[in-house]
DNA sequence: TATAAATAGAGGGATATCCATGTTTATGGA
DNA sequence: TCCATAAACATGGATATCCCTCTATTTATA
């Protein structure tokens, strides 16, 4: 005898089809992005980095911000590094750290991106409409930033 | 002169919030999972496969299902083959298409994914509400399937 | 029937992402 | 000062995911 798997409301896991957006959205935002070589990811990256030229955030930090583990952005800058559009500077106090800013190769690469990107935005906007976007975007982030479920479920 | 990225609404890319947050809820269905030893995309594909057992689909098929490429299917199916979990059998009538099933070793540990999974989503969702997370099944849903800029931008 | 076009998958190569572990450097306490 | 601990990052290994190209097979067409 199997174990008979009863009809599971597996097909409602929020994990899995959040996964499934995401995975489609990514295709398209990266289809967009391809003439600029820069995948959405590394432009995620390149853009929070940008943003922070003033205080150039460690590793640790970007990892934080991008919600990614700490190998995971290690990883990932390496192609970005390779291909002289970020680089990472040691802090002159703390000798652990790395501090990552854009280059001005990668500052005129970020140019090339923002039209394609500003495209993509657009037609997912039009879309789902602007509001339901926005929307959308603000659950996100709160699952993002906010969910911890171990906080209240370890009594067991 | 260094193009000066003007402040750009980065912060509010659709695809980056949905990546982030994809990120951070696959990290803790993969932890609910573990014990298990399947991952959440894993489970997701077996799930699917023995939902349709009755009339198995080919990889093609659970590509489409599962929003991924027809390649990444056969990459995933990989190391659940090795592990005995899936199998994959050859269509009589088409040589050319392989249809997916769950063994016997792939139901009992579906039988043992189905509780740690439940334990997930019910944390998911007293965090988030369950009206709310039906919501955004619902939105993720919308975006998975029926999204796609091409048909209506390709004038130029 | 012979052949062109389409379809299903496989395979190679790249990035994305995690976990677990190791290394270096700082920090705090005896 | 010496050592235990902690923090930041690197490395290795695995899966996830895409694209592009190739092969085998089927289907449509001349």
């Amino acid at each position: 005898m199997s174990p008979n798997i009863e009809p599971i409301p597996f097909g409602a896991c929020n994990c899995s089809t959040l996964r499934k957006a995401s995975r489609h959205l990514s295709q398209l935002y990266d289809a967009a992005l391809a003439p600029s070589g820069l995948k959405s990811t590394q432009a995620a990256i390149m853009m929070e980095v940008e943003r922070r030229k003033d205080d150039p955030p460690t590793m640790h930090e970007l990892a934080k911000a991008l919600v990614l583990e700490q190998s995971t952005v290690g990883q990932n800058l390496r192609p970005l590094e390779r291909d002289g559009l970020i680089a990472l500077k040691q802090d002159a106090a703390d000798r652990r750290r790395r501090h990552v800013t854009v280059t001005e190769a990668g500052r005129a690469k970020l140019a090339m991106v923002l039209p394609l990107w500003a495209g993509a935005q657009k037609r997912f906007e039009d879309f789902l409409g602007s509001k339901e976007a926005a929307e959308l975007r603000a659950t996100m982030l709160k699952v993002a930033y906010e969910f911890s479920p171990a906080s209240e479920d370890d009594s067991g």
